[in-house]
DNA sequence: ATATCTTTGTTAGTTTTAATCACCTATGAC
DNA sequence: GTCATAGGTGATTAAAACTAACAAAGATAT
């Protein structure tokens, strides 16, 4: 992600829409020299504007961080573990090869007696 | 792109890692109460740190911001959890819970005679 | 040719804000 | 009870992003 990139694709977007640095502002809420920093690269970041910028351009926010198009709008699958779980791997992560093994192997007699589901 | 929702999926992002804001807060290189901002939305932005956070907790810079999965790129994620560690959580689900406070009653006595005293 | 308007780049100064430090609470182990 | 770990929050500090002002290049008209 470099920040740079970011720059350069506000103004390419930007010029694309034919709107000038100025009215890009206005559209934003932000100075025209603010603009004129972001596309420079000399602020490092568009920061809390971003999602502005992306609107006034008619792009996604993915383009200008990532300069991939759009994204498709499918769900991810975020977390994966709990609390209850995620405390049982800490605790695995801190014993050593024999004991994890051994605690696979209980957890394993465990799960068999409780009449697994298919 | 409601920002408190940042801070929430670093949390979400962070547990489902086994990683705690300490933990999370080396891998970044900021302190654990900058860590502790994001996810409570003290901070209005994770910032300049956003690409750092979603390479260490494995996810796309995308999800955090969006939570959506974003790029391709985005995608070729590292697994959260080891292989191992998934199989234990797996076989751990599947057992009652008088089994899966006992397990890890034994991960916990497995731990500590694996502690090394700091 | 020069005056003027438009657009953009850049520097200096101000303000916002994110990070750090410190202290606090809650929880659990011993 | 103490001790250790994990996390939340107020106050201070340092680093940004923003604004304002000035400068430069290009076009157009007179």
């Amino acid at each position: 992600m470099n920040l740079g990139e970011i720059g350069r694709r506000v103004r390419e977007s930007r010029e694309a829409r034919g709107l000038t640095q100025s009215s890009l502002a206005a559209l934003v809420g932000v100075s025209r020299s603010a603009v004129a920093q972001w596309e420079t690269g000399r602020s490092g970041q568009v920061g809390a504007n971003l999602a502005l910028v992306a609107e006034a351009l008619g792009v996604g926010v993915s383009y200008l961080l990532l300069g991939e198009p759009g994204s498709p709008a499918d769900r991810s699958e975020p977390p994966q573990i709990t609390g209850n779980e995620l405390a049982l791997v800490r605790l695995y992560r801190r014993c050593g090869p024999a004991d994890q093994a051994a605690l696979v192997r209980l957890a394993h007699r465990f799960a068999v007696g409780q009449a697994s589901p298919t």
